[in-house]
DNA sequence: AATTTATGTCAATAGTGCTGACATATTTTT
DNA sequence: AAAAATATGTCAGCACTATTGACATAAATT
């Protein structure tokens, strides 16, 4: 029986994984990190509110694109239309963001947000900020073009037009050419 | 009424928010999109085994750090010991991961990985180590270095030490003194 | 007039996290 | 040796975010 819970199990590896198979396990790793210590700033002020992370991404686009229709808030997050519904919907009721008949196609609700919805998305942001910029403390002067970079090449070729769509942000060229 | 839904919603604002109060959102945003893209990989993988990022985490510490007990788990990855509890007991009962009882202390259970552990470790790994070095191409010699540096800054300090115990992980210094 | 599109909503389910309470084995303290 | 503290495990209930599938409505398009 011991035997078998063995053979079942297999034998504990005592070796740490490193850089076998090349792989960069410290950036894998900081990114982890900095993440989560990154969202938790936020987190601590959703928190009053009874809201969650799901509650900033959306008062946050809806500020960066006032005016944006659901289907195109549905694109940005890669969600679906239920799961944004319920906490949309909160965030309507709390006067927070207001819909508006598009003028076109009156089919479609244009989400902006209210003063109050400002507000608390500036305050959401204000300790994210704080820390990138902490972080950028003491760098050289390319460095945070350097990160920005790195991050936008970062993610997935087809979607960063679509950070290029948000206001202040540069259309930067990352494959450099 | 129509008067009154406007009272208790607000007026839409309609324009957008960029850098009022010096707020850093280009970075916030692209942080947003390059974890969502970074842990897509893994995901998919893990999908095939009915695993989630949880599991990933455990068994990326456990490859990491072999032989480290639960408390030192627990406190690695910030969460309660009845979040861990279900996710471990799948990966033992899936023989990825086996306990060992701690020889100076028995009521400590060390964590190995199994030859199978390793394997998904690693297979969860490489994707995200291909989109870092993808992301990394075309930089320039010190921009590894710069993004590490700055990752690591965006680390809660008390927690920056837990990261250099980390196999291959040079001390390398944040503040710059 | 028929179809497609944009949005909304109901129901069920999954994954991950939490708090609180309690149990067991083992080590440390008194 | 007895009492207290520690490491781990487990049960129960709850919250948040996300999913799929199904169906409904209004408005635009064909």
């Amino acid at each position: 029986m011991n035997a078998d819970r063995a053979a079942t199990a297999g034998k504990p590896i005592k070796t740490a994984i490193s850089r076998e198979d090349g792989i960069d396990f410290s950036i894998i790793e900081l990114l982890f990190f900095a993440y989560r210590d990154f969202t938790s700033d936020p987190d601590q002020i959703l928190a009053e509110y009874d809201f969650g992370r799901a509650h900033h991404r959306i008062l946050h686009f809806v500020n960066r694109r006032p005016g944006l229709t659901v289907a195109e808030l549905l694109d940005v997050l890669k969600i679906t239309k239920q799961s944004l519904a319920r906490v949309l919907k909160q965030l309507i009721d709390t006067g927070h963001i207001v819909q508006v008949q598009g003028p076109r196609d009156r089919r479609q609700r244009e989400l902006y947000p209210t003063a109050k919805g400002r507000a608390l998305a500036l305050a959401l942001a204000r300790p994210q900020s704080r820390r990138i910029h902490d972080a950028l403390q003491g760098a050289g002067s390319g460095d945070r073009a350097v990160v920005e970079r790195f991050l936008k090449a970062m993610v997935n070729p087809e979607l960063r037009a679509q950070i290029d769509n948000l206001p202040g942000n540069v259309p930067g060229n990352v494959d450099g050419d």
